[in-house]
DNA sequence: GTGGTCTAGACCACA
DNA sequence: GTGGTCTAGACCACA
């Protein structure tokens, strides 16, 4: 279901919060459904379940989760999710546009960037 | 000339690494100009000498400044530098474009988004 | 009857304590009329028949209700409960004005802010 | 500086959190000032560092403290924290009076008994 | 020196 | 079974 990437210098458990997000995100994982349990991704990525319960606290933290506790945790509402992931989006582009214009690329070159990346696969 | 955000997590000498770039970008440092010495530097900005040498050292190996020893740091060409940038900012773009088709988000409204962006200040 | 709400992160037996002293205090379950059965209450909450066993053990362990065995949980006499009720918000007004006192809000902002509270619908 | 309450329920990392809150709040701690190091203080109070790291996370997220990297944790501005408490305050006050009306305690007597809490020491 | 992450393993409350 | 907290101890990046 996710698979680690340790060369990526991002921590372990942080990882683990993207990958989750972007499941949620493609659909695979619906609202109100249950994820693993913290012992059992733990298992499955070979990693210690401190790490999971982390990137699981901080998935709840930011309200893309919630716990039941006895239970375990469940999907919360995506759309709140998508929300979050397009004001992130927007706020980077926005900081990559000043980068842009520091380095004295006009805005066609830009746009013709960003068609060229999006006709990719 | 430099000024450091504490809120900023990314590491100090990364932010002197990338401020200094920027002012190389800009035009204020150009090349084969002096940069000020690394105690210099570090009393300026209140910091350890340690993390301006660190700083000095990754523009070095990235080939944006020269060191001539016991002479001091000065730039190097400005045209790496540039190519180096906009390399750079191309495959952030690449993952944001990404991001972007995940949040669904077509290739119009992201175009849209970098037009209002390039037309702010 | 009872709804819960999973979002709160209070464990759910304590969920259902409080709502049944509520559903109680405001007259809607009567001294000694019979409570739903464990297992009933379980089926309409969708929750462990443990749970709610937790829950009715806890409420007779406060004395707002009381077990006959065979028969069923009854609800004790209104007015222990009422005592206890104003007891615990006694002492937790008295930890609010204590922090109300920490951030500087004078007595009579607190008080003021009380008669808003009181105010609304 | 702080002592625990090994009787207190709440987790020591959460108490670990709001008795540095007061500590800044009653001004012992002011802003920009050095907090304690993570092993310094986790040998004070004879916890894990582990336990002080995990506070200090928390407080870091909540703006009341930031971080330095190989420097320290160092008090943010009061003006937030002293906001953030006073509509954490507000919030609890509005339950509270909510519970009252449910125990038929009239705005008359909650006011008698916020002015008796402010008149204790 | 500083904080940040992680493992291994324990114990607890809750369902 | 589930998650939550904590200890002990290691290793790393940063200053």
């Amino acid at each position: 279901m996710i698979t680690l990437d340790y060369a990526d210098r991002r921590p372990i458990y942080e990882q683990v919060v993207d990958k989750m997000k972007d499941l949620i995100l493609l659909g695979v994982l619906e609202t109100d459904s249950q994820l693993p349990s913290v012992r059992e991704l733990a298992m499955d990525l070979s990693i210690n379940p401190n790490t999971v319960q982390r990137a699981y606290a901080e998935l709840e933290r930011q309200g893309v989760i919630y716990c039941v506790k006895g239970r375990g945790n469940f999907v919360a509402g995506i759309s709140t999710l998508k929300e979050q992931h397009k004001e992130e989006m927007k706020s980077q582009l926005s900081e990559l546009v000043k980068k842009a214009k520091k380095a004295d690329i006009t805005e066609g070159d830009f746009v013709e960037l960003v068609k060229q990346f999006y006709a990719e696969k």
